[in-house]
DNA sequence: TTGCAATAGTGTAAAAACAACACTAATATA
DNA sequence: TATATTAGTGTTGTTTTTACACTATTGCAA
């Protein structure tokens, strides 16, 4: 019971945004391959820490939602060594702003899902599991406020979720519910967009916290 | 990247079954604390097979429903040494028999969720998030089927649920949504009960499986 | 043999949730 | 001042969900 057995713990993290009207994943460059971030978990550190830890090394991200999504520990996903991935997903506000946080010491390229290199390991399938995973919390969760910046419009928040979902939604309804929900409020504010009418600002009203709905 | 730190990776199950009315889990008692059953990842041993591998070795169960629940790795959740578990939970079918399978190596105990004694390390924290991610799954896929045995009434089904929710149903609804769904099917036997009608048996369409409903 | 106790089995109506749908409002620019 | 562009707003029909009560079949006991 108290055999230590060698092998490499990492924590790997897929960083999601909203990026050019596509959902987006921030790879890592290592030597020819990308892959995603994260590395070795600390002998006396915590799992999401070390999570958080190398996502703010490798990108220059802090600060963000993070949770926890699956252990992939099969014996041969890297070949060689035996190496277990406690696997995480995060959510990057729109209008972050890398260059605002700790300089990277990777090169790093945000990349549409749809539009995804060959990644190192098991990566991809990493990336599938968080993408189905995120999909799926938007039906029971106010999980989308988190890719969003502290204000946004209606639309912004609709469009959010269109990319996510891969489907047009009706404006009205969408509206409808999601002011059900009693998760935003507006500012009072309005979007100083050109060309077309002003939208109202809205806020979280719990901006770190997701709840579950229905 | 290829530091590898001494630890002690472990699968932990939560065994889940419907015992005298309630919901259950099998514990296995080490010198005189009660723990999950569980134990060291061999180092060339796939996650799910070590969880499938130390449940049969500690309490004979075997051929069941296994999924990956949470990985707990806060560096002091194991006083001293540095252990990091991958918890799952199991789902065992009413009518199972410890007795059909091999010998336990362990002293086993089913015990109700509301009833448990201390557990072993962060155990009692596994078994409450399984419970709830249990609970929640009811809502949204075919789970419970995997609680049942091979031939189930209606009303032992509906019972079923109504244990793990904590909440009473309502027959004809329950009848209603369960059948609307297309799981199980009629056998065309009857249950010989004693004292009153019997009741059509049912079996599951499609038994291994676990259909997301909605 | 008849009555009682116990669980199985069945339908309907009201309420709530969801889905479909089109026009007016406010701004910037040409 | 006309046009292009996005914001914003309610109603109606459909579907889903909920609430609710009685008859049927059996074993057992009187």
């Amino acid at each position: 019971m108290t055999l230590r057995i060698p092998l490499l713990l990492t924590a790997e993290i897929v960083p999601f945004a909203i990026c050019t009207e596509r959902l987006a994943v921030l790879l890592v460059q290592q030597a020819t391959t990308w892959r995603l971030p994260g590395g070795p978990v600390g002998g006396e550190e915590d799992l999401d820490a070390a999570a958080r830890r190398h996502l703010a090394e490798q990108t220059g991200l802090g600060e963000i939602y993070l949770e926890q999504l699956y252990t992939f520990g099969e014996p041969n996903r890297d070949s060689g060594q035996r190496a277990v991935a406690v696997a995480y997903y995060a959510l990057v506000r729109a209008g972050f702003s890398l260059a605002d946080a700790v300089p990277a010491i990777a090169e790093t390229r945000w990349v549409a899902v749809d539009d995804m290199p060959v990644l190192a390991l098991d990566h991809a399938a990493i990336v599938t599991l968080a993408r189905r995973r995120l999909a799926a919390k938007l039906a029971y969760s106010t999980i989308a406020l988190q890719l969003m910046p502290e204000c946004f419009t209606l639309s912004q928040l609709q469009a959010v979720h269109e990319i996510i979902l891969g489907e047009l939604l009706d404006k009205r309804n969408f509206r409808k519910r999601i002011l059900a929900l009693d998760c935003i409020e507006a500012t009072g504010e309005m979007a100083r967009q050109y060309g077309h009418r002003p939208a109202r600002l809205f806020r979280a009203k719990r901006p770190g916290q997701v709840d579950f709905i229905k």
